[in-house]
DNA sequence: CTTGGAGTTATTTTT
DNA sequence: TAACTCCAAG
C-alpha cells in the first residue's frame, strides 16, 4: 500500500476522503517512512489546511518544530512560497506584491482606461475575469490565439493589452492570484536546478479536493510530483469550481499521466442517514457525463428531509431560527449551519439571528481582510515595511484625504519614472524639486516622513507599535473616531490589533493577510466557541454538521441566475452538484427552504421553487406545505432542454 | 484640483 | 444596498 507511485481515491461525499490523506500523512512520519520536511499536503482553502494540519498533530502528538517543517497549505500559498524564496531567478524581488482580485481588477482598469481598451463587452471586469481565467488555463497573452474570444477580431487588443498587465505587474514587484502559480511554472523552467531541488526534497505529495484542481495547478502538481510518491483525493460530484477552471478532465488525465496509478473508490458512507443519502443521490443522479456511484450506508434512515415554503426571505430567516431554537434543547448552536448560494443572502439571517440572541459565525461573505478599513491599514503596513509596495501607496495617499487625488498621484506618478524608481521615491523626487513650501507638498512630505519613521520603527518595536503610530499619525484614527454609526469600522481595526499583537513576524503576517480572506479566529473550526455557522455553499464544501438548513432553493438563486442565462446546462449541472454539496454536509436533519418572494436590490420578485427540488425522490421527504394553488404554471414542467448544447 | 452630492446601476461562487 | 459615475461648488 505504501510502495505505489501514484493514488487516486475516488470517493463519495462523506466516505472519509479527508481521513484517508490524514492518515497517511500521519502514517507516513509515524512509521519513519518519510520526516515532516520531505512531505507536501495541498488543500483548496486555507480552513482546510489548518484542520489537517491540527488532525495530524493531534494524531501524532507532534511537537510543534517538527510540525511546523511539514508543508500544509494552499496551492497559491505553496507557490507564493516558493517564489519568495527563488523569485529574483525570474526577475522578482522576494518581496513582491500579491494582489487580491480587488487590487487585480482596479490595476486593470486603470490600465484599460489608459489604453483605451473599454467597450461596451471588454468592461474591466470581464478583461480581469478573462485574465484570470486564462492564467488558470495556463495561457499567456501569446496563447490567446487558441482560445475562442467572443470576437475574434480582438485577438491582438486582447493579447497585447494582456501583455501589457503582466508588463505592469512586474514593474510593480506584483502577482495576481494566477502569478503564483505560473510563475513557479516559469521559475522551474528557467531554473531546473530549483525544481530538481523541491523534487527531491517533497518524496510524498498529497493532493485534497483534487477535482478542483485547474489546468495550472495540475501541471504544478504533477511536474513537482514527477519522481516521489502522489496520492490525490477527490469526487467529480463534487466539483464546483468549473469557473476558476476546474475540469473532470483532470480526473480522467490522471490515469494517463500516471500509467501505474492505482485508483481506489470508496462508496460506504459514513457521515448521513439514509434518508439524507438518498435525497442527495437522487438529485446528483440527474447529472449526465458523471462517474457515477451510489453511496451506500449500514446507518439509520434517520429523519425525512422536510420542505419548508416560506412568504419571503425575512420569514424563511425566522423559520430557521424557529427551528434552531426547537432543536437546541438537544443540540448546540455549533452542531448546526444554515447554507446559501450567495453571501448577500446571509445578512437575512445575521439580523434575526441578532435579534433572536442566537450566537453565530459566518464563513464566507465579506471576509475581514476585503474591509476597507483593513485593507487601509493593511496598506500602511505594507508600505512601511517595503517602501517598493506601490500599490499600497496608491491605495493610502489620499486616505485620510490629503488632498492628494488624481492628479497629485500622476505627478508623483511622473516623478517615480524620472528616477525610475517607487512611488515613494518619485515623491521624495518631487518634494526635492518643488519644495515643501506648498500645501499639496507640505501634505506629501509629512506622509513620506511618517511612512519613513515607521520603516525605522519596524526594526526596534512590535508591529502594533509601528501600526498605531500610523494610524495616530496620519490622522486615519481620527477620521474613524469622527465617523458616526460606524462602530463596526472602529470595531474590526480593534480586532485587527488584537490579531497583529499575537504576531512575531511582520512579513509572515502580510503573506497572510494577502493569501487568506479568513477572519482571524474563524479560520479554526472548533474555536469552543458555541455557534450556529452561517456559510456559503462553497465554504462549506469539506465540513459536517449534524444539522443542515439549506435556505433560498428558488430558480435564480439556486440554480443561480447567472449559470441558468449565461453558463448553459454544465453550468446548471454545476449548480445542482453545488446543491448535492450542501445537503451533504447534512448528518442527520436535512431542512431545505425557499421562499415564494424575495427582495432583489429594492424590488420584491416572486420567486418560483427551484427545479432541483422537484428531483429529489419523494419518498425522503416528509412535509411539503401546500404549495401556492391559485398560480398556474408552476408546478407545470417546463419544455425539457438538451443536457448538452 | 479636490470633494461631496445627486443620480444611476447592477448584483455568484474564491485562492 | 453599495458602488459606481458625473457634475458643480469651493
Amino acid at each position: 500500500m505504501a510502495s505505489e507511485r501514484a493514488l487516486m481515491v475516488l470517493a463519495g461525499a462523506g466516505s472519509g476522503k479527508t481521513r484517508v490523506l490524514t492518515r497517511r500523512l500521519a502514517r507516513l512520519l509515524y512509521q519513519g517512512e518519510a520526516g515532516a520536511g520531505e512531505i507536501l499536503a495541498v488543500t483548496f482553502t486555507n480552513k482546510a489546511a489548518m484542520e489537517m494540519r491540527e488532525r495530524v498533530v493531534q494524531l501524532l502528538g507532534l511537537d510543534e518544530t517538527v510540525a511546523r517543517r511539514l508543508w500544509v497549505g494552499t496551492f497559491h500559498g505553496m507557490g507564493a512560497r516558493m517564489l519568495r524564496a527563488h523569485g529574483e531567478r525570474i526577475g522578482f524581488d522576494g518581496l513582491f506584491t500579491i494582489l487580491d482580485s480587488s487590487d487585480q481588477q482596479r490595476l486593470i482598469k486603470r490600465l484599460a482606461e489608459q489604453r483605451e481598451m473599454v467597450d461596451a463587452y471588454w468592461t474591466p471586469k470581464r478583461l480581469a475575469s478573462s485574465i484570470s481565467r486564462w492564467k488558470d488555463d495556463g495561457l499567456g497573452p501569446e496563447d490567446l490565439a487558441e482560445t475562442r474570444l467572443k470576437f475574434s477580431r480582438d485577438l491582438m487588443r486582447v493579447s497585447d493589452f494582456y501583455a501589457a498587465y503582466q508588463d505592469e505587474l512586474r514593474r510593480l514587484n506584483a502577482m495576481d492570484f494566477g502569478d503564483l502559480l505560473s510563475n513557479c511554472l516559469k521559475l522551474w523552467d528557467r531554473s531546473p536546478e530549483v525544481l530538481n531541488a523541491y523534487r527531491q526534497r517533497f518524496r510524498h505529495i498529497l493532493v485534497d479536493e483534487y477535482q478542483d484542481a485547474n489546468k495550472v495547478q495540475y501541471d504544478w502538481m504533477r511536474r513537482l510530483a514527477a519522481d516521489s510518491s502522489l496520492c490525490v483525493v477527490g469526487d467529480d460530484d463534487q466539483l464546483i469550481y468549473s469557473w476558476r477552471g476546474a475540469r473532470l478532465d483532470n480526473i480522467l488525465k490522471f490515469e494517463e499521466d500516471f500509467p501505474n496509478a492505482r485508483i481506489i473508490r470508496l462508496e460506504q458512507n459514513y457521515r448521513s442517514t439514509g434518508n439524507i443519502l438518498r435525497a442527495s443521490g437522487g438529485l446528483i443522479d440527474h447529472n449526465l457525463g458523471r462517474k457515477g456511484k451510489t453511496l451506500w450506508t449500514e446507518g439509520e434512515e434517520g429523519a425525512p428531509i422536510t420542505i419548508h415554503v416560506a412568504e419571503d426571505g425575512e420569514d424563511e430567516a425566522r423559520h430557521v431560527t424557529r427551528e434552531i431554537l426547537r432543536l437546541v434543547p438537544e443540540k448546540s448552536f455549533n452542531d448546526m449551519a444554515v447554507l446559501v448560494r450567495t453571501s448577500s443572502q446571509t445578512r437575512l439571517f445575521e439580523q434575526t439571528f441578532h435579534e433572536y440572541n442566537i450566537p453565530y459565525r459566518i464563513s464566507g461573505g465579506l471576509r475581514f481582510m476585503d474591509r476597507a478599513e483593513i485593507k487601509d491599514a493593511v496598506a500602511y503596513l505594507r508600505l512601511a515595511y517595503s517602501s517598493r509596495d506601490d500599490l499600497a501607496f496608491e491605495r493610502i495617499i489620499n486616505v485620510p484625504s490629503r488632498k492628494l487625488g488624481p492628479k497629485a498621484l500622476e505627478e508623483i506618478l511622473a516623478a517615480a519614472r524620472e528616477v525610475e524608481g517607487s512611488l515613494l521615491e518619485g515623491a521624495r523626487h518631487l518634494i526635492g524639486l518643488k519644495g515643501s513650501g506648498s500645501a499639496a507638498m507640505g501634505k506629501l512630505s509629512a506622509f513620506v516622513r511618517l511612512i519613513d519613521a515607521a520603516h525605522a520603527m519596524l526594526d526596534v518595536e512590535h508591529p502594533v507599535a509601528v501600526l498605531d503610530h500610523l494610524l495616530d499619525e496620519s490622522g486615519y484614527k481620527d477620521a474613524v473616531e469622527l465617523e458616526e454609526r460606524r462602530n463596526d469600522i472602529r470595531e474590526n481595526l480593534t480586532e485587527l490589533r488584537i490579531f497583529l499583537s499575537q504576531v512575531d513576524d511582520l512579513g509572515g503576517f502580510l503573506e497572510r493577510a494577502a493569501l487568506e480572506a479568513d477572519p482571524p479566529g474563524t479560520e479554526r473550526r472548533d474555536d469552543g466557541i458555541n455557534r450556529v455557522v452561517i456559510s456559503t455553499l462553497h465554504a462549506a464544501k469539506g465540513l459536517e454538521f449534524p444539522v443542515v438548513f439549506l435556505a433560498g432553493l428558488e430558480e435564480g438563486l439556486l440554480p443561480h441566475k447567472m449559470a441558468v442565462e449565461e453558463g448553459g446546462a454544465a453550468a446548471v449541472e454545476e449548480e445542482r452538484r453545488l446543491t448535492y454539496v450542501g445537503m451533504t454536509r447534512a448528518k442527520e436533519r436535512l431542512f431545505l427552504s425557499h421562499a415564494r418572494s424575495r427582495r432583489l436590490f429594492q424590488r420584491l420578485e416572486p420567486a418560483i421553487a427551484s427545479r432541483f427540488l422537484k428531483e429529489i425522490p419523494p419518498e425522503t421527504i416528509q412535509k411539503r406545505e401546500a404549495p401556492v394553488m391559485a398560480r398556474r404554471g408552476v408546478g407545470i414542467p417546463r419544455p425539457r432542454r438538451p443536457f448538452y448544447s
